[in-house]
RNA sequence: GGGCGCGUGGCCUAGCCAGGAUAUGGCGGCAGCCUCCUAAGCUGCAAGUCAAGGGUUCGAAUCCCUUCGCGCUCGCCA
């Protein structure tokens, strides 16, 4: 347990056994004031009621019959609120203990045993990532981090798409059309270099009544279980998988998993899913075509029909999604899906579906709204898309130039590296900081944003500690509180203590926009320590700062990693 | 039209689920700070009808209702 629970776990006690001695059992509230006059407070107005007294004198009363020891220093009465503080000196003492004896794991929960599958990005194999879309492997990513270090064994999915008209149309170009015969890409990855085949393939279906023949038979053997049509969608999928691999790569986005939606159509998984769905009593036939009727659901309006055979009894997609679901379940304890919002229906009808095959388990659905370009929606057509690899691409670039003003003493290698880890961190942060569920406007000016609120701004508090680390050389850690009694230095340490219990927050509740919050209050409590706190000239103060600047290393090293960010020791 | 989500200083954003004390930060603006551990930093100032209206409550950015604006959705597509 960290000294902050401790320290509220005592503040409820002591309130509580107050209550009894006024004869009052009543429950209470007990809250974390924004404004930092307390550090954690308790509210007496509901309490008027009960007791049929003012707040002000319920407060000013418990007050007195409350006596501080241990974690708690101060109690006072204001307002009709009780202020309680935490005692810094066990707070420094405490928190600074833990991290040095726990180092990278300060903040890690212990294992609950408890399997997630967390499924993102499963993008169209149809095209490189573009901005618009780049929030899901983000989100999911982060997600992943987050809740392995909450203890959860976490395997991080993508769902490869490589069934339905787009992926063999895709295929039908790739293998049909010569070289001559498309454009070229910008880039040489196959992502990019693929999509002229998809385009002229799909202007020739539209203008050559031949070529959509043979795209419709093709389709139509690829449903029947064809092999040999099956393996051919399989091997461009898997190029164009390898381009979408690099760009995730790139981002240190990392998936354990790759699941290929045919595979549920080869095993006859979906199949039987058809065959129990049509046993379930909400089972409606329309012209040979299955449905479920989900108006018992929670679904309301028009959507309560969900399809899940055509008329020829070929399943669809959602089909195959439920058995993919079901394969999860056996897999994983929980699952959970990061979804756009377009995607919020049939995540609902996906659930209820479940429900009626049996399946005790639901799935968690986790949505984002779309990036969105200033000018209106992004738009393949209208040539209006951000690649995310044109994105990440012009974040290293302008943090190259920055690097290269300011530093004169590294190589050119180094100075690259750093450039990397600094362009990349700037892309994700500026993604996870908000709300998954706001909307986003892409400007590239806040996309690569660099100062305030962004990831090179805890990346320089780390390399600051680092440099102050590296010039220290050895020293003797220490945990004294005595020494370490600026309110700068106390500041710090508040925030250091915050980590575990924000990684939970984080985890938990899967509010992960609140991860970079609190980064950014950690690295901005580290410059203001290292704006007026000396630390390398501090005489007998020394260890004991030099300790504190060690944790906080530590501290934002993983906070940065639990975001997927690299913390470069110079920058 | 029905359903779901969003609306917080010029711009972006936290807080909303579990209602409480002067609404969190950042960008931009203005004014300062490098004889000292990296100024991608630090300090200060200006800037807010928490979309609008009503309700519940001792108390509402937070809960309920209505309205407005924006996004998504309502395929035998994936």
């Amino acid at each position: 347990m960290t000294v902050r629970e401790r320290f509220r776990e005592a503040v409820e006690e002591k309130v509580r056994k107050a209550l009894e001695g006024m004869g009052c059992d009543a429950c209470f509230e007990v809250e974390t004031p924004s404004s930092g006059v307390a550090d954690i407070a308790v509210p007496c107005f509901p309490l008027a009621k009960v007791l049929r007294k003012a707040p002000q004198a319920i407060a000013a009363e418990l007050c007195g019959m409350i006596e501080c020891d241990g974690p708690v220093c101060e109690v006072k009465d204001v307002n009709g609120y009780l202020n309680f503080f935490i005692d810094q000196d066990v707070l420094v003492r405490e928190t600074l203990q833990e991290i040095v004896s726990a180092k990278e794991d300060y903040g890690r929960h212990p294992s609950k045993g408890v399997k997630v599958n967390v499924e993102h990005t499963s993008i169209n194999p149809t095209g490189p990532i573009h901005v618009g879309r780049a929030r899901n492997p983000i989100i999911g990513d982060t997600l992943s981090r987050c809740l392995r270090r909450c203890g959860y064994e976490v395997e991080a999915e993508y769902y490869v798409n490589d069934v339905g008209k787009q992926v063999v149309l895709l295929t039908w170009g790739v293998r049909n059309l010569p070289e001559s015969d498309v454009d070229g890409s910008d880039r040489a990855k196959n992502d990019h270099r693929l999509v002229p085949y998809y385009r002229r393939a799909n202007q020739m279906m539209e203008e050559d009544e031949n070529v959509r023949a043979e795209i419709s038979s093709m389709l139509q053997r690829f449903e029947t279980g064809d092999q040999e049509v099956i393996d051919q969608v399989r091997e461009v999928t898997e190029m164009m998988l390898d381009g979408l691999r690099e760009t995730l790569d790139s981002i240190d986005v990392r998936l354990d998993r790759y699941t290929w939606e045919s595979q549920y159509i080869a095993d006859g998984s979906a199949r039987k899913v058809v065959e129990s769905l049509k046993q379930s009593p909400y089972c409606g036939d329309n012209d040979g075509s299955a449905y479920l009727e989900l108006k018992d659901f929670g679904i309301h309006g028009k959507n309560t029909r969900f399809t899940f055979t055509r008329s020829d009894g070929t399943t669809l997609y959602t089909t195959r999604d439920l058995a993919y679901h079901l394969d999860k379940f056996r897999r994983a304890d929980r699952a959970v899906d990061v979804l756009g919002e377009d995607q919020k229906l049939g995540s609902q009808q996906l659930t209820a579906a479940l429900e009626i095959l049996g399946s005790e388990k639901k799935p968690e659905a986790m949505f984002y709204s779309f990036v969105s370009l200033p000018e209106g929606k992004m738009s393949t057509r209208r040539g209006t898309v951000v690649y995310l690899d044109d994105l990440i691409d012009e974040a290293v670039e302008r943090a190259y130039e920055e690097v290269k003003s300011r530093r004169d003493d590294l190589s050119e290698e180094e100075m690259r590296g750093i450039a990397r880890v600094i362009g990349v961190g700037a892309v994700r942060y500026n993604i996870v900081r908000v709300q998954p569920e706001k909307k986003m406007v892409f400007r590239w000016e806040d996309a690569m944003n660099f100062d305030g609120n962004s990831a090179p701004f805890l990346q320089y508090s780390h390399a600051r500690a680092c440099s102050i680390l590296r010039k220290a050389g050895e020293f003797t850690r220490t945990a004294d509180e005595t020494l370490l009694t600026d309110e700068y230095e106390r500041r710090l340490v508040s925030a250091l203590s915050l980590f575990p219990e924000v990684i939970r927050d984080c985890g938990e509740n899967k509010r992960i926009h609140m991860l970079p919050s609190y980064a950014h209050e950690l690295a901005s409590a580290f410059n203001q320590f290292y704006a007026v706190v000396p630390v390398l000239n501090s005489g007998d103060l020394r260890d004991a700062r030099l300790t504190l600047v060690d944790c906080a290393r530590v501290v934002l090293k993983e906070t940065l990693d639990t975001l997927g960010i690299v913390a470069p020791e110079g920058m």
